[in-house]
Parts: C-alpha cells; sequence; structure tokens
DNA sequence: CTGAAAGCGCTTACAG
DNA sequence: CTGAAAGCGCTTACAG
C-alpha cells in the first residue's frame, strides 16, 4: 500500500532527486518537469514515508508525554493542552502513564535511546535529581511540577508557595481561624506537599495564627477517598476546623463529600478550598473555590523549553518557567452563588 | 549520542549481522561470541534504532487513538484503558483529539498513510461511512462507540439500546410515570443519541406509557451546561418530570446543578441517570446512577482487533465486539445511601 | 556458526 | 535545472 520516491520518478520519467525536490518544494525546478512529477504523485497516491525521512534526519517528530494516569482529570486536561499545543507546531504525542512508580517513569527515557521520541516531557513523582540529571544528559527533557526543585532539567511549575498561601489567606479573610490542611505527604521527595504545607504556614504565620499540626492530615495520594477519609478526620477532632485548604480538587471533593455526610454546611460550618480549578469544580455542590494554574500557559511553555532543547538550543543551564494562576472564588467559601 | 550495530561489530571483532544475531537473541551463535557482543554492548551504551528497525519492517509498533477530546472524563478514562493495554503488549500510543470536528478526524487517517501509526482506534463523530470504508482499506481500523453501525469497520461498543432501556426501566420501576430524556441530537448521523433514544422509547413502550416529545430534550453538546440547561427547560414545563435519563454523565451531573438551584430534591422530586459512570459519579450530590460500560473490555476489546487486523488476521467482513455493562444504582435515583 | 551484500525509502553533497 | 551515488541503522536471504 505505498508507491515510493522511485516509483513516482520512474513514472515521471526523473531521477528521484527531483521528486525529492518537487515533494519539499524546493526552487529550480522547471514548471514543466514540476508539474509532470505532480501528476505522476497524484497518479499513484504517493505519500511521502515518514519512517524513512526520520532515520535519515535522525529524528522522529514525536514527543513523548509522561505523566501518572490519565484518570486523573488535572492531568487528562494537561495532556489536552499539550497534545493541542503540539499539534499546532506539527509534533505528535506519545503518552505514557506511570502511576508515579519509579520503575516506570524510569522506562520512559527508554523511549528516547531507541529514537522513538525525541524529546520528553515529565510530571516525575518518583524520580530523584540524580537519575533526572542523568536523563537529561541523554535527552531533550522538561519537568512538570514541583516534585523536583529548579536546577536539574528545564522546569515549567507556577509558584506553589505563592499559590497555597493565597487560598490560606483567602479562608483566613473570611474571618475563619482553624484553617486545616489536607494533603500532606510525609515522603522524603514529595515537593508538592512540601512547597504548599509552606505556603499554608507562611499564611498562618503571617495572620499570627499558630501552627497546630492536629490540623494538618496527610494523604497516601491525591484521590477523591483520600480526601474524604482525611476529611472525616478532621471532623473527630475535639476542636475541628472552621476551613480547610486542599492540596488538589479531588481531595477537596472527598472532603465536601465527607462533610456533607456528616451534616456539615459548606461554607457555614466548613468552608473548603482547592487546587487545580479543574472542571469538575464548577459543578460540585457547592462548587469549589480552587487555585487555578494557567494550564494552556504550563503546555504552551513545556513545549516551547522542549523544542528549543530539540534544536540543540537554549542556554546550558536549566531554565525555569513559573507560569501565572489565579484563585477561583466559588461558593463553597463565599456561599455566594455565581450562577452557572 | 548512538552507537550503531557497525561500531559494536567494529569493537566485538564481528559482523552486524552477529551483533544482530545477540540482540535478537537468535540461536546459533557461540557462547564465546555471544558474551564477546554483550560485553561491547555495555561498553558502548548500545540500543537498537527502533526507527531504522521500523523501516526495514514497514512498520512502526506505534498505533494512533483518535477521540474528541481528553477533557471529557469517559474518554480520559478510557483513553487510560487503552494506553494501559497496548503498554502490555508494546504497543506505543499516539493521541489525536479531534473536537469531533469531521477535518480533524479525517486528518488522523494521514499518520497512517505516512507510516506514522500502523492502525487507528477512533471514536469517530462527524465521518460518515463511505470514508470509513475508505479509510478501512488504507489502515487496520477499529471504531469506538456507536456512531456509525456495524459494517462499515470492526466496531466496539456496548449494547446502547438495552443499555438505555434498562437505565429507563429502573425509573419507572420506582414508581416515575413522567421520565424526561436529555441528549437527544437531531443531526442525522448522530448514531449515539439515536440508539439510547430508541431504549428510552422501548422502556416507556413496554411500561404502556405514552411518548411525549415535551419530555425529550435535544443538547447540543454533551457537556455539564448543556445538561443544566436542559433540564432547567423541563423544569419550565407546566407538567415537570419526576425522572430524567440523560444521555452521558456530565448531562446528568448538569441537570443535578441545576435542580439543586432549583431547590428540587434528588431523587424525591426527580431522580436522575447517566451514562458511562465516569469516576465523578461518586461524588456527585447525591452520588450518581449510571450506565457504566466495561471499559477495560472496550478498550482490550479494540486492542485485539486492532492488533489482529495489523497482522493481516481477521475475516473480510468486519467484525462486532458488543463488551458488558452495568447499571451503577446509587442515590440520586433509590435515596438510599451506599456510603464511600 | 559467521560474513558480505542488498535493500527498506528517504535526503544530501557532489557532479554535470 | 537534473542525475547517480552514498548512507541513515537495521534485517534477511544467500554463501560459505
Amino acid at each position: 500500500v505505498g508507491a515510493s520516491l522511485k516509483d513516482v520518478a520512474k513514472l515521471a520519467g526523473v531521477s528521484v532527486k527531483t521528486v525529492s525536490n518537487v515533494v519539499n518544494d524546493y526552487r529550480h525546478v522547471s514548471e514543466g518537469t514540476r508539474s509532470r512529477v505532480r501528476e505522476a504523485i497524484d497518479q499513484l497516491g504517493y505519500r511521502p514515508n515518514l519512517t524513512a525521512r526520520h532515520l535519515r534526519y535522525g529524528r522522529s517528530g514525536i514527543i513523548g508525554l509522561a505523566l501518572p494516569e490519565l484518570g486523573i482529570p488535572y492531568f487528562a486536561e494537561l495532556a489536552e493542552e499539550v497534545i493541542a499545543a503540539a499539534e499546532r507546531q506539527s509534533w505528535s504525542v506519545l503518552i505514557d502513564q506511570t502511576d508515579g512508580r519509579g520503575d516506570r517513569e524510569r522506562l520512559t527515557s527508554s523511549g528516547a535511546r531507541s529514537r522513538t521520541i525525541d524529546g520528553l516531557i515529565i510530571s516525575p513523582l518518583a524520580l530523584d535529581a540524580d537519575f533526572l540529571t542523568a536523563m537529561r544528559a541523554e535527552l531533550p527533557l522538561v519537568l512538570l511540577g514541583e516534585q523536583v526543585g529548579p536546577g536539574v532539567a528545564d522546569l515549567v511549575a507556577i509558584d506553589n508557595v505563592t499559590a497555597a498561601r493565597e487560598a490560606t489567606e483567602h479562608l483566613l479573610g473570611l474571618g475563619r481561624r482553624r484553617v486545616a490542611a489536607i494533603g500532606d505527604q510525609r515522603v522524603s521527595a514529595a515537593g508538592t506537599a512540601n512547597v504548599r504545607l509552606q505556603g499554608y504556614r507562611d499564611a498562618l504565620a503571617a495572620a499570627g495564627i499558630a501552627y497546630d499540626p492536629d490540623l494538618v492530615v496527610p494523604a497516601e495520594s491525591y484521590h477523591r477517598p483520600d480526601g474524604a477519609a482525611a476529611m472525616r478526620l478532621l471532623l473527630s477532632l475535639a476542636d475541628p476546623p472552621d476551613a480547610v485548604f486542599c492540596f488538589n480538587d479531588l481531595l477537596a471533593i472527598g472532603a465536601l463529600r465527607a462533610l456533607r455526610e456528616a451534616g456539615r454546611r459548606v461554607p457555614e460550618d466548613v468552608a473548603v478550598a482547592g487546587f487545580d480549578d479543574v472542571e469538575e469544580c464548577r459543578y460540585t455542590a457547592p462548587p469549589l473555590t480552587s487555585i487555578a494554574p494557567d494550564k494552556a500557559a504550563i503546555a504552551g511553555s513545556a513545549l516551547d523549553l522542549l523544542v528549543s532543547r530539540m534544536a540543540g538550543a537554549g542556554p546550558a543551564e536549566p531554565a525555569e518557567v513559573t507560569p501565572p494562576f489565579t484563585l477561583a472564588v466559588r461558593e463553597s467559601t463565599t456561599g455566594v452563588s455565581a450562577g452557572v
């Protein structure tokens, strides 16, 4: 099912070089030759074989995108943006799901070593700085999120400390004084939880409120059931919180469920804020206040960085891009309906 | 960044053929030679260049997955399953987002014509049977969903008529008599809406209830806001419904929102059922009853069909696989809490 | 058990 | 303006 340059050349009565010239729109092809070749191409239904072209060029035109799982709305929405941005620049995107497991994250680099992908955008959960540094030496690499700090490889992440501080300040600004946090992770390398916890503590300190470890509940993973379990724990406290900042939206959605089951009103009894601003936030009961990272900017920056790395450009030092975010205020904290 | 077979051969003092034999684990290589080659491979950090291998074989090891958008949870969850199944069989998955637009859906086949993908799993919204038939002649193709009927190409879809009938019967079984439907589409080729509407009508007929066109509300697209708008329309009726079957979960989630805003109780005033059983269903207020297609089975069947087509196997006639589904009953229809 | 050669389909100096 | 040849890295008959 495929005519080659040679077939076209034979039919048009020219050399393959000439056909190649026509296909690639080079100058210096006479009009007559060009149209003869065009006709032969149409007649045979010729399409260039990209695999062969890629072998010649030493690149594939495909980039990898490694994420924990597409079932998590934040990653699905991010993947949507990355693919859309890539398509605009004629790159194809191959998706790898890592489940946040180190072995699978490490495997993502093998696609590059075997020349299937020209570069990789990865949201690493388990890989450490050493491994990522080694990876970066082998393939153009862009890191997403704050799991590892800057200086390891090109990095795209919003300012999580500030974002978490603003979310907490918003809750404090509503007059809440017992503000809990859900999503702490007592794993050494858990950068995301650490920076968000830092912002939470900064806000408390600035407001002159003592840090109460009882109000900080860990979450093993960042799924809805984890948030519900954590909220139940908080509700069982002798002095329960009047507000809770969840380190992602799924945790917050679980917390809303636990509050509903316990008959607590949101936000009257407990105000709830999340992080990521996934679509679902607009339709929870009540709609969820959340930190809204600019996902299109994150995806666009990541792709731009990767493209320039793949072109061999960019500074020797890893770059760091910090896309903007906003706080999307909704009824789960203010009680005011914003309509649909 | 890349030693070739030739480099390894030189270092090991053998021919490239011998190295190739070792790499591909062929018999008939003496132990001494094998270990010498192994050492050279390790020393040079040699990895086979898949692009070259693919050129030789005429295939890429990559399949395409074309979906409307990853931002829709059902498609994200389905993509998750397809990628997981593909990885188990060492296939890589390249994702294309079509937005349901015909021009973008047509483009997905060009990846195949240029040998980037060996086959395509597509959930078509806009393509007609003629185009798909032509596409099928050019590349191994598997269709997802019921937008087009059987006989065009290999097709994987649950029995939508039966599923819609069961959902409606469930509502009727609760004693509801004014059961509405949200998600009708007055577009000619809109197979999904048609088959689900058929199941709805079948259930009404079997129960001896007259079909009331006022209770069937169209939806331009299947997103949350469309469901909310449709529900508001139903609530404005002189004789509003006491139950509503939504053709997908996002519509149902929008309907829940409109009901909440209008102060109606679910399910006491209006029972609500959806379709797809996305994760979010378990955490809506109240949790949403929904038709639950076996997504892993859908993904697995689609991949198996595609793999056998790519291998040149399979009958000349298009195959049809009908994975199972269940009705996940939750509080939005029964009012009984199932816990978390 | 191992080697030399051809070829997958393309592009690119190098000639003319 | 066009052609003949080499080579990207691999595998596979064909010899030996």
